[in-house]
DNA sequence: CTTATTAGCGTATGTCATACGCATCGTTCG
DNA sequence: CGAACGATGCGTATGACATACGCTAATAAG
């Protein structure tokens, strides 16, 4: 599968020159399925309904992409296809934060994309652009590379764990302390129970929340580093 | 779907006195269920072959759990069925330590449910009771509950995001700055390009990366909340 | 113009979840 | 003790889905 999937996203697909030109284009077929993802959920995005949406056949789509799977990758890795939105930064503190906001942000914008990238680790030429250019950033204010991977990693984890709750939709959480208000099972959880009251405005809570744990994760990894300094 | 879930999840099911007593249940179910992720994978978990494992009929199945979609919300909960376990501990940073291992045990021995956790934001009985322990624990060492929340969320969203470097396997780094080497690849991702050597023995990096980031996790956590003492 | 070469796509196949309805088998009540 | 009841077990039918195969059409190179 591994070898398979970095063909799939490096290698080059040079334009014969012989034959009918194609219509369709692997670019519009991903940008389409994205475009379906975002609006009607990722187990919208069928060949049939991708076709009927490009006023192809279905299985013209296979003339561009191998098959579905491999489609899925490809639409994740489009994702950061274009350059990632980094504010110019003069401590490694504020390009850590602007990268978690930025990877945040796509999630954020394609729901969809985190649990695709979660079960899914081939890194290919959007991510790749990503990760070099928060590289370059950190090492132009004075971050070794090596220990900026690591920083990168570590927010990258925390942004892609953060973004989860929001996922549910904002009302999930006051329905759940609702069903915990039931003696028989408020007696099974005692100290969740005792959250219920704070929780009931949770909603204010959890959008802020990501901006809470992301900094107390920058400022673990900022006492590391000022000590291996 | 929210609503559903919670039903699902929460509701009790009483065994009826009349009629035919069942020989499957939803606990046989499952269980099986989740020895096919285990051993064979997500996607190998169908009706069908799970129906022969268990000896019955595929429609016998759906007697005991609503369909495909529910089962899995089930799978999830019930790796959190048995009591988390967390060793004694007399600071509030060594239950973080011990309940961010034990939340990434979990991960890694269940790799398929990195992605269902990921997409899914209702919590059942099983995980509850998880989330319950470790505030107990917190509380009981010292640290509010409210704070307690906020701390076992991070080092869980930590944990989820972490544990995604070790499921596509150990040698996909090293096939990734295979690729990295070719000249026309190197000069587009300078930064990232620098760090192959280094990456030369990626794996004992990886291996220990988990460990890494959950202490600048808890790093920063311990220097919010000493300060909000 | 001919031919090589590629794109477009209809049809067929196999897999999957699952709705429906009937047969079956303890339980419970008369 | 037997008959009605109510739940379970499950075969069959259906519809969605991905995709293998092979034919047709379009175009550029010679």
């Amino acid at each position: 599968m591994g070898q398979g999937e970095y063909e799939l996203l490096w290698s080059d697909r040079p334009r014969p020159g012989r034959g009918r030109p194609s219509g369709l284009t692997r670019e519009r077929i991903v940008a389409e399925a994205v475009a379906i993802a975002d609006t009607e959920g990722l187990h919208k995005v069928s060949m049939k309904h991708l076709a009927e949406r490009l006023g192809s056949g279905v299985m013209s789509l296979y003339r561009h992409v191998p098959g579905k799977d491999e489609l899925v990758v490809l639409m994740y890795d489009s994702l950061m296809a274009d350059p990632v939105d980094l504010p110019a930064a003069e401590s490694w503190r504020d390009v850590l934060l602007h990268w978690g906001r930025a990877v945040m942000g796509m999630f954020r914008a394609h729901p969809w994309a985190v649990t695709v990238g979660t079960g899914h680790r081939t890194m290919g030429p959007g991510e790749a652009g990503w990760v070099d250019e928060v590289l370059g950033r950190l090492t132009a204010v004075g971050l070794p590379a090596d220990l900026g991977l690591m920083a990168v990693l570590t927010v990258d984890c925390f942004a892609l764990g953060a973004v989860r709750p929001e996922i549910g939709g904002a009302d999930s959480s006051a329905q759940f302390f609702q069903f915990l208000a039931d003696p028989g099972i408020r007696d099974r959880f005692p100290h969740l129970s005792r959250l219920a009251p704070a929780a009931a405005d949770s909603d204010d809570l959890i959008e802020d929340y990501f901006e809470f744990g992301l900094n107390r994760v920058i400022d673990g990894l900022e006492q590391y580093l000022e000590g291996n300094r």
